[in-house]
DNA sequence: CGCTTCATTGATCAGCTTCAACTGACGTGG
DNA sequence: CCACGTCAGTTGAAGCTGATCAATGAAGCG
């Protein structure tokens, strides 16, 4: 059954390409189901595939020698990830996990130079991906430098909501399961710190939040954590 | 008067090309000179340039809205920087400073699509050093998230001698002037625990240090206190 | 229902920053 | 060429942020 390219035509990865492009794109391609906690890949596993997430969403996580986690990132629907092969590596550099149930394509690395010459503006778009992490990442270093836990948590969490966030009535809820221990891994701090100011949050109304479960309800305020400016 | 091929044939942005392309590469690039503590090109500054070093060292700074300055890497001989082209972004994402006096050479960013189709395998070269650049920038958020402050400065001394080190006869010289500050903008700590450790280090003899110089007398030592296996 | 996972909250403490003062090296202009 | 100003580095003292240790509670799951 061949992937219908009215799946993916509004992605930014498409961006630029003919329907017929799709189409050839999308020939090289299958899809399938990852159950929630399962991994797509494992870090230092060699890479064979790269891959574009349909539905879900996707924890990047790097593991040090000493076992100590680091989320390198999720990533939302329609973004492409396990690119290895745009980045000249042999292997993946972290594992992917699914957060929730996702469905994802995957192509096989060997398709990716057909692809870049049948149709380039595929491939210049991954580059722009990574290009984008890259400047992502630099922004993550800055911040770990110069601002201190409060704000950085705040900041993780804004970050959270504008690209995975879901309107309800009492204000915009991160879309999938999150732990305390996840926003710790994402800001290089510890489960019990975010607790605390998480809590504290919820006592000044900026955010509500429960069992793998957070919603920030006065973004502004949250802002103004984030940038160190709330009057205390 | 036209560049020598042989200027640049045996680097690794240039890998893969045929004497042919290297001069095609080469006929649409310039040469300059920038003296010690000039600025290549500048954070936010439109870029329309990309940029090889020739000879010199390059340091890339980050700067916050606040005035906090972070070290992003330093760029040696040979390297490919300033490649905002390749990412697709509009500016530079950082000021480039020459640490000595520097040549470099340059390539409007228009030149860019024609030495694309003319020699890809100089665009993959690009790709690829951007790709080495997220993971070395992963790596670093890592870094910053689970080691203490001792072993990352240890870690970032022993990168540093290793990729721009020069052999002297007491050990290996940092081979070019760095102070006390710039070590602490590059792992987001402050010039006076650098300075506390390196005079420690030193009692211990694994380096010898002074004004903008830091030479390691023991990389095994250092090695070790980077992974924190030293016995106190 | 018992077990596991996730979250909360208090108490303690240390690693590192901050503040402060001083020293020595460099270079430059009179 | 020397005096002085600036820059880089050192080191002590104090204090705070955030980690660590510990114990308890709540939610979900098989």
């Amino acid at each position: 059954m061949p992937l219908n390219r009215s799946l993916v035509s509004g992605l930014p990865a498409f961006a630029g390409l003919s329907g017929d492009d799709v189409d050839a794109v999308l020939a090289t391609a299958r899809s399938s189901r990852f159950p929630k906690d399962s991994e797509v890949f494992s870090q230092d596993e060699e890479a064979a595939q790269f891959f574009l997430l349909l539905s879900g969403h996707i924890r990047v996580v790097r593991t040090t020698p000493e076992g100590d986690q680091v989320i390198a990132r999720y990533i939302n629907e329609g973004e492409l990830f396990g690119i290895a092969i745009a980045m000249g590596q042999v292997t993946y550099p972290a594992t992917a996990v699914a957060a929730v149930d996702c469905v994802v394509l995957s192509w096989p690395n060997a398709a990716w130079p057909g692809l870049q010459s049948r149709a380039p503006a595929f491939g210049a778009n991954a580059y722009q991906t990574i290009g984008a992490r890259l400047q992502d990442t630099q922004s993550r270093v800055v911040e770990m430098s110069t601002r201190q836990v409060e704000q950085r948590i705040a900041g993780a969490v804004m970050r959270l909501v504008q690209q995975s966030g879901r309107k309800t009535e009492e204000g915009v809820e991160i879309d999938f399961p999150i732990t305390r221990q996840d926003i710790a891994e994402m800001t290089g701090s510890t489960l019990h710190t975010v607790s605390r100011l998480m809590s504290a949050w919820e006592d000044e109304g900026i955010v509500k939040s429960g069992r793998q479960k957070v919603t920030v309800t006065d973004p502004h305020a949250l802002m103004l954590v984030a940038e160190n400016r709330r009057k205390k």
